[in-house]
RNA sequence: UGGGGCGUCGUCUAACGGUAGGACACCGGGUUUUGGUCCCGGCAGUCGGGGUUCAAGUCCCUGCGCCCCAGCCA
């Protein structure tokens, strides 16, 4: 086949090129430009990957511009969790900036739009303009107020930002075309009236600008070469070059891609928003939520992320990406990394009959067979154990593996035990098991070279940490709930377990809130950061299950 | 149906006129003190129809399908 050579995706080729014909003076500058209206999700990490890399792979500058146009919808809070969701995913901004510092900048450009005769002052109310801008097949009608005199519209336009006149009441608008086949050239609003108090300008502006305006000044100001943004701007190209072109400034190229969609969750700030406002998750940070700082307190992994969109390439066909995808890199990454730890999450009693009471001792385990610098651990051992429910079964199928009347098991590390009795309870409930151990087996190995079919995971009772477990599931049923109507009807009443009756060995005392760690044979947890009196743990994901499959396959009668 | 985009395994994504490859998923098998990891193998794709060419996923024509646009949101 051809080299190794990694492919280069579309935007690298152009900039490729870029650099060749040293458009840009082989300069290359991105900017990841978020509006401050909400917290980052895993589809803004796409992009602020993209913007960071590619300006990290040309040896460029990457800015984390805030988009703050529109003060009604922005606070200072998204501005906080943005910031520490790009630096938590591991990036540095060459530059911090706002729209808003250049917002004086912008309305002098305004001013020379209208000095050159290609703006005005329109008297028009939203919804007289909404109806003579047409439709998508007939072409809009003109503004009475379109050929305004120039000096009326100056005099107007410095009415509009001194606050002569009432909200709504004017804006200003681009002279273009009203027939144009795209409906953003149809003498788009520049800037609207917004008496509002804006998280930095606070009450110096009561004109604001719109996107199409703000945004390629803000990218020609910082000198950006390259402006990545999604497929939906594709429209906005043709104003963003023509504000350009008419201001004839430096004039940056913006370049398209698609978003990231993922399979059963929303990717719309408007519904996250509705889900924390409306209570149907704890807020941003809820571990089922798609946000940046929802996948950090679940367990995420920043390099797991970025290893994700590495892997899933940037084009421009719309696509859904399975969840599973996602899940395969965080398991990548957890696995390499985390140290191992036993926890019983729906504990059984297990006494070892043989074994003398009273007594204990101590075993050693392995905290990554992945990584032998990450050492050993001592782990107690005693007379009462617990045991996961799930590992017993009276009657077991015969492709059941684990502990069952009569049969023996290992316990990870410890013994092999056989189960002989199992105690129940009036409503036959089981709850105890009655086994013993082999002495001979101390650390996991039969001398006689003899088998068991698995090993098990276990706590001792005496030494056991009590705590709280929380199990989540995908937050939505439908693969696209985003598609649908009413996208609350699709929540998932499942998608979070609590299980507060769990033990841990002892080690997990020291755990540190949001550190990833493997519970053997469970999946990968990690403290949160609610604990009260009992320590919680979140289940980031679970570990890949042949004996699930297995199940529900003989379920569905496929196997037996 | 005006304009702008996009159609390659189930899902993503490569192949710049020269053997359609990779990942995830799925299905088998091996190793294993995690039914994990790891290893091996398998399944599976160029939207349709014409054309150009020695050769087409790629170029041309044509049809079909999907996405975006009628905020004083971004």
């Amino acid at each position: 086949m051809k080299e190794h050579t990694k492919s280069r995706h579309f935007i690298q080729r152009i900039i490729d090129e870029d650099n060749v014909t040293e458009k840009f003076d082989n300069r290359v500058h991105t900017r990841f430009p978020p509006e401050p209206n909400g917290y980052l999700h895993i589809g803004h990490a796409k992009a602020i990957c993209l913007s960071f890399s590619i300006a990290e792979e040309y040896g460029g500058k990457c800015y984390l511009r805030f988009d703050d146009t529109n003060p009604i919808a922005e606070e200072d809070e998204y501005v906080r969790a943005i910031q520490e969701d790009v630096k938590w995913l591991g990036y540095e901004w060459d530059k911090l900036c706002f729209a808003s510092d250049y917002f004086q900048q912008m309305y002098d450009y305004a001013v020379d739009l209208v000095k050159s005769g290609n703006a005005y002052v329109c008297d028009l109310t939203a919804d007289e303009i909404k109806d003579t801008r047409g439709s998508l097949t007939e072409a809009g009608k003109e503004s009475q107020y379109r050929n305004r005199p120039i000096k009326e519209n100056l005099d107007l336009f410095t009415r509009m930002k001194d606050g002569e006149f009432p909200d709504g009441s004017r804006t200003l608008r681009a002279k273009i075309d009203m027939a144009h086949s795209n409906m953003n050239m149809r003498d788009p609003v520049v800037y609207r009236i917004l008496h509002a108090h804006h998280h930095r300008t606070k009450d110096d502006w009561c004109i604001y600008p719109m996107y199409d305006w703000a945004h390629g000044l803000e990218d020609s100001i910082e000198g950006v070469t390259h402006s990545l943004c999604s497929l939906e701007f594709e429209d906005h190209r043709p104003i963003y070059d023509w504000y350009l072109d008419a201001l004839g400034v430096y004039h940056p190229q913006q370049i398209e891609f698609a978003r990231l969609n993922l399979s059963y969750t929303i990717m719309s700030k408007r519904m996250l928003k509705q889900l924390v406002d409306e209570n149907h998750v704890s807020g941003w940070d809820d571990p089922r939520m798609p946000t940046i700082s929802g996948l950090r307190r679940r367990g995420y992994t920043p390099a797991a992320i970025r290893n994700f969109m590495e892997e899933i390439g940037i084009a421009k066909r719309d696509n859904v990406m399975e969840m599973t995808k996602l899940e395969s890199a965080l398991r990548q990454d957890l696995n390499k990394r985390c140290e191992r730890r036993m926890a019983v999450l729906n504990p059984l009693k297990v006494v070892i009959t043989n074994y003398p009471e009273g007594e204990e001792e101590t075993l050693e385990a392995v905290n990554n067979p992945e990584d032998e610098s990450a050492g050993k651990r001592q782990v107690p051992f005693s007379r009462e154990l617990f045991i996961e429910r799930d590992d017993f079964m009276e009657d077991p199928p015969k492709k059941f593996f684990r502990l069952g009347l009569g049969r023996e098991v290992r316990l990870r590390y410890a013994y092999f035990i056989t189960c002989n009795n199992v105690v129940k309870d009036n409503d036959s409930n089981i709850t105890e098991l009655h086994c013993t151990y082999d002495p001979e087996t101390k650390g996991g190995n039969a001398p006689d070279r003899r088998k068991v079919k698995t090993t098990l995971h276990w706590v001792s009772a005496k030494h056991a940490v009590d705590t709280e477990v929380r199990k989540y599931d995908r937050l939505f049923n439908v693969p696209a709930p985003g598609s649908m109507e009413n996208f609350l009807e699709a929540i998932n009443p499942n998608s979070l377990t609590l299980l507060n009756n769990c033990k841990m060995e002892p080690e997990l005392k020291n755990a540190k809130v949001g550190e990833p760690v493997q519970f053997e044979r469970l999946g990968y947890f990690c403290k949160d950061p609610d604990a009260g009196d009992k320590p919680i743990f979140n289940r980031t994901v679970p570990m890949r299950d042949a004996w699930a499959k297995l199940e529900k396959q003989m379920q569905s009668g496929k196997k037996n």
